[in-house]
RNA sequence: GGAGAGGUGGCUGAGUGGUCGAAAGCAGCGGUUUGCUAAACCGUCGUACGGGCCUAAACCUGUACCGGGGGUUCGAAUCCCCCCCUCUCCGCCA
């Protein structure tokens, strides 16, 4: 969502920047706020008059004067001065339904591109393992070490989810309360748990809504849906408040299950865990400062990259071009672990600046001295935690199929190596 | 799920049809006084969207906003209907 005037006033530029994203601005945007606005001015002033008369009509009858002819024909002026509002209504709906459909601008310093192809590669952490064995994806070795069942998750729920068993399910829960902890006690987040299901108009604030509905649960019979992100209700949280500007930036984390429909992604990443309709997620969310959000954009990313080195995960990060950005974020780093059953990168963060725009549909603000702003929104995961379970379960296999669990990560799990009851 | 009470500006809280965008107090902001702090006093103090205005600030002006939506009325914070939320009690479940 954009500031109006500013849009209104900018309108060339911005659709010439929005053109790197392979988006077109609607042609009529214009037109269709002219005469929104041509409509609210006519309403008005219809308004203004009606109101003026009744004030006559107040004084009037406290002299004692008989109002009746007045009024019988305001009832006319009123009924005009109704269609003239429902029309002005009605064209705002339309342009604020346009507006809010246009996506983010890119920051200037993001990669004009048309896809993922474009992507810019920014730097790399670890050297991917060399095997003296061929390397198994985590499909084959979840369900021979009797840790992942995706039959039994077939039979009770359906495609695309899975059972974790014994050290499988362990390893989910130690990869969960490693990242908590290293968020809050050594880069200085707030543990949050919010509500796994949030309304409506906390999705239109951090914009998934009202576009991408197909991607989202709903409840039957609610205004409530499934969090696709623990981003939707952490940023939510100060909707429609004011903060202290001196008290940002508020650095948030959350451990929630995430739920995505993934409507039209069918033949991409179906086997294994990589793509599922529930998986569990540690989200980091800052509240910046709008002169310094780019700083905290580079700092929340380390703080997710240190994870995976704690880890020995192996990793690269890259800056999304203009093309493959998501519709609220102004820059956007994806953080892509090596998955040697895959035999590539592979995204397992996306941390994203979305400046002023989420604030601006959810009315987070802060005040410096008079004045209040928008402040500015960022997240990034940190991390998904079903992928850095398939990233060690595959980075730290042996010829044996067991897998041997990263230092950091073994007073969590109580063990040091995952073994199958079979392998022993 | 049942019964009751409530929802008004940053906060507390008055307001039952017109002079109410809304008393009063607190907090905030500006100032006077003061050796400093404190106090006292004076002033100021909501948001959004239009217009004046080609652009920006300031200012002036209009409209809307008293939980949300609809209705009655020349006129609604106030009357009527629906919904949401909070609190108390009961039931149910954990």
């Amino acid at each position: 969502m954009y500031d109006l005037s500013y849009f209104r006033n900018n309108l060339e530029a911005i659709a010439r920047r929005l053109a790197d994203r392979g988006y077109t601005l609607p042609e009529d945007i214009r037109r269709i706020d002219a005469e929104r606005r041509a409509a609210i001015t006519e309403s008005e002033q219809l308004k203004a008059q009606l109101n003026a008369a009744s004030r006559e009509i107040a004084e009037l009858r406290r002299a004692g004067a008989d109002t009746t002819a007045r009024q019988q024909a305001l009832r006319e002026t009123r009924a005009r001065a109704a269609e003239l509002e429902s029309k002005a209504a009605a064209l705002d709906e339309q342009f604020q339904r346009l507006l809010a459909g246009v996506p983010n601008l890119p920051h200037e310093s993001v990669p004009a591109g048309r896809s993922s192809a474009d992507n810019v590669e920014i730097r790399r952490w670890g050297e991917p393992r060399k095997f003296d064995f061929p390397p198994k994806a985590h499909w084959d070795l979840g369900p021979a070490l009797g840790i992942l069942d995706f039959e039994r998750a077939a039979k009770i729920t359906g495609a695309r989810f899975a059972v974790y068993w014994d050290l499988g399910a362990k390893l989910e829960r130690a990869l969960i309360n490693f990242f908590l902890d290293v968020h809050t006690k050594e880069h200085g987040y707030r543990e949050v748990l919010p509500p796994f299901m949030v309304n409506s108009a906390s999705l239109y604030g951090t914009g998934q809504l009202p576009k991408f509905a197909a991607d989202l649960f709903k409840l039957e019979g609610a205004d409530y849906f499934l969090i696709p992100t623990a981003e939707v209700p952490v940023t939510n949280l100060y909707r429609e408040e004011t903060l202290e500007m001196d008290a940002l930036p508020i650095s948030l984390c959350a451990y929630t299950p995430c739920f995505r429909s993934e409507a039209g992604s069918y033949g991409r990443d179906v086997r294994g865990i990589i793509r599922q309709h529930q998986f569990q997620k540690v989200e980091l969310v800052k509240f910046a400062r709008p002169d310094s959000s780019y700083q905290d954009l580079e700092k929340l990313t380390r703080d997710a990259e240190d994870v995976l080195e704690r880890l020995g995960l192996p990793y690269r990060r890259v800056v999304l071009s203009t093309g493959d950005m998501g519709f609220a974020s102004a820059k956007t780093y994806d953080l892509e672990v090596w998955l040697p059953g895959l035999n590539e990168y592979k995204e397992i963060s996306s941390c994203s600046n979305f400046e002023a725009f989420q604030a601006r549909r959810a009315s987070i603000r802060a005040r410096a001295g008079k004045k209040t702003e928008f402040v500015h929104t960022l997240n990034g995961s940190g991390l998904a935690v079903g992928l850095t379970w398939v990233a060690i379960v595959e980075n730290y296999q042996q010829a044996d199929g067991s897998v041997v669990i990263p230092q950091a990560l073994r007073p969590y799990l109580g063990a040091e190596v995952i073994r199958g009851a079979n392998l022993d």
